[in-house]
DNA sequence: GACCTGCTGCGGATTG
């Protein structure tokens, strides 16, 4: 791979996609011959632009670069947010070299010193995208697309990409993601190191079924005040962690929980179990709301081999910074992607050493009133077929052909501010005639300009030029305008004054209440609601917060081999008895319920159909029947209908299969929330609603599912 | 019943 991309990037002018696994020499593939070429040419400018997700790979990179750098006298810079002001100048005053910069703080660039971009980047030679697969499909990645196109507009030429990336799917999405329109010009470099051992265990737990609490006793447990709303750990839970502190104790390892809530748990529950058995605690929380402070102490810890850590954690070590090989992975329930297990599975098993990856899922205990997703023991059977799909080196794809007209609401301020103001024809072939939005269409973007008018976010002046509205000014001038993204508001968590991290402002908050936070129990004994900040002291009590969170959605791919799985009778070797026992369950339940040809199922008063499809198909399905008066619910892929009459439900369900696809945006009129994105406010709803059909709705995917469930016996019944 | 990411600002007068 590196001798590949060394003859890419030195022989030709064609931009590049390099792929491999994690920690697989993408930066020295990429930058040593880069740097080959920039000796005693280096300065004048900055002469490579090195973009990156996180300001922790920026300053993991800049250590390594600058060792790199150094001989060849060749000078590297890092500009993000928590970079000095004083260095950021001296780069402004004599550009050179490499600058390690955040998609971020280029589009502060471009709003604060528009003119002087140019003399910055005069004499660019090339741009490199890190983790160029986390951008993709995602508002943050538009927004790099366009902030990379404007830099091309603004030196008046092209400058050569180089993408650093995962291992794909489809790697053409990733030349189509670096090179819009152009992607059969991209030459792409897969690393062939991929297939090494890989040891895998699906360890399957029944937790009992719980006694539902009455609405009363809840509250009692809500009011005291002594913090004894402790939570009752469940068997399932208990064994899990016992199994997890047998077989990791010792190791350097990473356990993936799926929540926040779930990694506060666990890390909680393996501390104590190290002060039971008197010995030193070798697990630490590491997520998004930890204060940057204790995460760099565990990344710190998971770095230092000289003693035995153990990360329980989110996404937050899935990629980015190098801790090093780690001897094995643990997965808390099923992972969320096929592709997000694969970068999991990647922090493991380097040099030549095995990959191993045991992932625990737990099913309730069957009883009278559960519903099929878990008489069918889906958890455990989404787990199988992701790990088959695994083995077989399937990856979700991205979601292509988004509009992202929040992020182009963005982009137009942004290019305002940067020119002082610009006519629509002007901004429309900028964004969207060459640049990354090209399926807005000049009428969709006259549209678009009209309603940011009626918001004061845009004026036009008497000669047509677009200026910034009052509104438009305020936004433009905060300092959160440069993320594409929203974040929520959130308190800030203190005890003895150092910061432990944050907690969305959705959490109810009282003086007295005990809960889990960074692996420790606290009592909160003051919360100050306009400095939105949480004073606690230590306590014996206490349960992991909620933290929120919109849902994930899963692939047709992931459903459709779950269907497989179901029909199947093979059993994977990797199961351990109770999740073999789990799986016979499953099928005999798949089988009792004629669920391989028919896919409605009558329970009570609920109708429940099977579509096995993703997520955006069957919540397309689930609106349609709710647009059309029925009361559907759609859950893990699958949709069920309460008191719907039988035969009003067959008679529907045929005419929707003869009437062909839905009309998506006519479907989303009838959404009420439809707005999620940073600036779907300034949106009308006929923009909303073309934005979200595409960004949330499959009806393809539902028509044809729909269509199978009629000709499958169930709906069949012919008597008009 | 989800996760994660990021982020400003000047220029001139005065003093040693």
């Amino acid at each position: 791979m590196q001798e590949q991309a060394a003859h890419a990037i030195l022989d030709g002018p064609a931009d590049i996609v390099i792929a491999a696994a994690t920690a697989g020499g993408k930066t020295e593939a990429a930058f040593l011959p880069i740097c080959s070429l920039l000796v005693g040419a280096a300065t004048g400018s900055v002469r490579v632009l090195y973009v990156s997700p996180l300001k922790a790979l920026i300053n993991d990179q800049y250590s390594r670069l600058d060792a790199l750098c150094e001989h060849l006298e060749i000078p590297v810079h890092r500009w993000h947010g928590d970079v000095d002001t004083a260095k950021k100048h001296q780069v402004l005053r004599e550009p050179s070299g490499v600058l390690l910069i955040t998609p971020e703080s280029l589009e502060a660039l471009f709003v604060l010193r528009g003119t002087q971009v140019s003399g910055l980047c005069g004499g660019l030679q090339f741009v490199v995208v890190d983790e160029l697969h986390s951008f993709m499909g995602t508002e943050r990645g538009r927004q790099l697309q366009s902030l990379l196109h404007r830099l091309e507009l603004t030196v008046r030429r092209r400058v050569r990409r180089i993408g650093l990336s995962a291992t794909l799917g489809d790697m053409s999405l990733a030349a189509e993601f670096l090179r819009p329109r152009e992607r059969e010009r991209v030459t792409l470099i897969t690393s062939s190191a991929e297939g090494h051992e890989l040891r895998v265990q699906v360890r399957g737990y029944e937790r009992p079924a719980r006694i539902k609490p009455t609405a009363k006793s809840n509250s009692q447990l809500d009011q005291t005040p002594s913090g004894t709303g402790d939570t009752e750990d469940s068997l399932d839970d208990i064994s899990i962690a016992q199994h997890l502190f047998r077989v990791l104790r010792g190791s350097h390892s990473l356990v993936f929980a799926n929540s926040r809530m779930e990694v506060e748990f666990f890390a909680d529950l393996l501390r104590r179990e190290c002060e039971r058995l008197k010995v030193p605690n070798e697990f630490w929380p590491h997520h998004g709301s930890l204060s940057r402070d204790l995460r760099q102490d565990v990344e710190a810890m998971l770095k230092d081999r000289s003693r035995p850590t153990i990360a329980v954690c989110t996404t937050t070590l899935e990629l980015g910074i190098d801790i090093g090989a780690m001897s094995s992975i643990a997965q808390i329930g099923s992972p969320p992607s096929v592709a997000s297990l694969r970068q999991r599975l990647g922090r493991s098993g380097r040099r030549g050493d095995p990959a191993t990856l045991r992932v625990y899922v737990r099913e309730e205990e069957v009883t009278l009133d559960s519903a099929p997703q878990e008489t069918l023991r889906l958890q455990l059977i989404e787990t199988v077929a992701m790990v088959e799909l695994l083995l077989r080196q399937w990856y979700e794809p991205p979601v292509t052909g988004q509009l992202h007209l929040s992020t182009l609401v963005q982009q137009v301020l942004s290019v305002i501010a940067q020119c002082g103001g610009a006519r629509p024809i002007e901004a429309w072939t900028a964004l969207c005639k060459t640049g990354p939005f090209e399926s807005v269409s000049q009428g969709m973007f006259a549209g678009l300009l009209r309603e940011l008018g009626v918001h004061d976010l845009l004026t036009q002046s008497t000669d047509g030029t677009l200026l910034l509205g009052g509104a438009g000014e305020r936004i433009v001038n905060r300092y959160d305008f440069y993320a594409a993204f929203v974040s929520p508001e959130e308190y800030r968590l203190l005890a003895g004054g150092k910061p432990l991290g944050t907690l969305p402002i959705s959490q109810p908050i009282v003086e007295g209440m005990s809960l889990i936070f960074a692996g420790r129990r606290w009592r909160v004994v003051s919360f100050d609601e306009l400095q939105k900040v949480i004073e606690v002291v230590p306590s014996a009590a206490g349960k992991p917060p909620r933290f929120g969170g919109q849902g994930g959605t899963k692939h047709d791919v992931v459903r459709q081999e779950m269907f497989r799985v179901l029909r199947g009778s093979e059993v994977p070797r990797y199961l351990d008895a109770t999740a073999q026992q789990l799986l016979r369950e499953g099928r005999a339940e798949f089988r009792r319920l004629s669920l391989d040809t028919c896919s409605v199922v009558q329970r009570g008063d609920c109708t429940y159909l099977f579509p096995w499809r993703g997520d955006r198909a069957s919540n397309t399905i689930m609106l349609h029947l709710r647009a059309l008066e029925f009361d559907a619910v759609a859950e893990a892929g699958v949709v069920g209908i309460f008191k719907a009459p039988s035969a009003a439900l067959a008679t529907t369900l045929r005419r929707l299969s003869d009437m062909g696809p839905v009309d998506a945006v006519e479907l989303a009129r009838t959404v009420r929330n439809k707005g999620s994105e940073k600036y779907d406010w300034s949106l009308s709803e006929s923009l909303l609603c073309e934005d979200f059909a595409r960004r949330a709705l499959d009806p393809q995917g539902a028509w044809e599912a729909i269509a199978n469930i009629v000709s499958a016996r169930g709906v069949e019944s012919e008597s008009p």
